[in-house]
DNA sequence: TTTCAATTGTGATCTTCATCACCGTCCAGG
DNA sequence: CCTGGACGGTGATGAAGATCACAATTGAAA
């Protein structure tokens, strides 16, 4: 399905020896749209890799509030699959996939082999737990101190990195922000006022730089 | 400085031939109470194991809020350090040791053969991983779903996990919690009508079950 | 013993945000 | 074309918690 070459380009730590044992076990899935990958409690007998589309990682409350920390996009892998696959242990995130996307499962078989015969997989393995545990620590400088403006502002800049029309309604926005729809809207009326957004009916443009 | 078998019983996932190589190399470190062990942005030259002891991980805020996180004690390790050592790379919390701790360093040139020839090494590692991002997500949970005075009940029941007697002051916990003094004094009041601590000056006894 | 700083208690007020109530707008399916 | 449900706007009210002001208590140092 894919060419070592290919690989490396999405997966930088990988080295050629690597990407070749993995281009010869992968095998794809492909989940569409709304599809969830990853439930809470779920196990899992396959890490996987990220080839294309965008997931979304949630918290789940126990009163059934959900509360977004990251997105997962091509090029990275899922820190909790890889781990839980690796341990067989079952994990306390729920995912999504919010376009199309594409993975590359490796079963959990050849967990072993990879992590004592490719030093590019337990560099890779490292890095993506790295990147995911400072993401949960940003998550939570956002809700331990800023106040839910800050926190909007920076929930619209990573939803706008890739699309500057985000397609979310404020009551979407206010459940991945654990808030409410009248808040989100108010404040999304003063970041219009302050000429960073225009709204619209379903979606809304995004006017700052990307990064 | 330690046997191969101390080594197993304080770490449960070493193995036997891990457990002796690690002896061949440990050298032990000892930090004074108060001392702070890990600052955000420094690197690290070295993995460390904790063998006696307490440490307090931290989050620090922009403006020098601090917020505590989780402990680690005898028998865990620094995520962190593992990683970063691994990686070279910086990290973005503070430690802080709260009693005389002792620990373990395993200097960074030992990392990739480790990591290759000794498998309870890495699972070691992806244990220490996993934990510590579950800690992340019930601090996360806890400051998205909770209000303070489930918060507080939280911390102090893990504070008083090894001692009963909790030696902080409101002042402190307001900090660690991110929150107020005022604020603090009320609900742990609120928690003495309703038999669960009593209030002492300079410190607070816990008088629920530990676990 | 006196004194001063750290700790704790308490009321008043303010800010942020959640919640409720209600209305207008848009648009897709009948 | 009409109409009901989803979406968005807005004011009123309430609760949690931050902040301010100040008093009372304690304990260690002088």
């Amino acid at each position: 399905m894919y060419s070592p070459e290919q690989l490396m380009q999405m997966f930088p730590l990988f080295d050629r020896k690597l990407a070749e044992f993995i281009a010869s076990i992968a095998e794809t899935k492909t989940f569409s749209e709304g599809h969830i990958m990853m439930k809470t409690g779920q196990y899992f007998k396959a890490s996987m890799l990220i080839t294309k589309g965008k997931v979304k990682l949630y918290r789940e409350g126990e009163d059934g509030n959900e509360f977004f920390m990251y997105f997962l996009e091509a090029g990275s892998a899922c820190a909790l699959s890889m781990i839980c696959a690796t341990r067989n242990q079952s994990s306390q995130i729920m995912a999504i996939a919010v376009e199309e996307t594409e993975v590359i499962m490796i079963p959990i078989q050849y967990m072993d082999v990879l992590m004592t015969e490719y030093k590019g997989w337990y560099y890779f393995v490292l890095e993506t737990y790295r990147s995911r545990f400072e993401e949960l620590l940003i998550v939570i400088d956002n809700i331990a101190f800023k106040n839910m403006d800050e926190r909007l502002e920076w929930y619209l800049r990573n939803q706008a990195k890739h699309n500057k029309q985000i397609t979310l309604t404020h009551q979407q926005i206010a459940n991945d922000l654990s808030s409410s729809r009248e808040v989100i809207s108010r404040l999304l009326k003063k970041l219009e006022n302050r000429q960073m957004v225009v709204l619209h009916r379903n979606f809304i443009e995004w006017l700052e730089p990307l990064h």
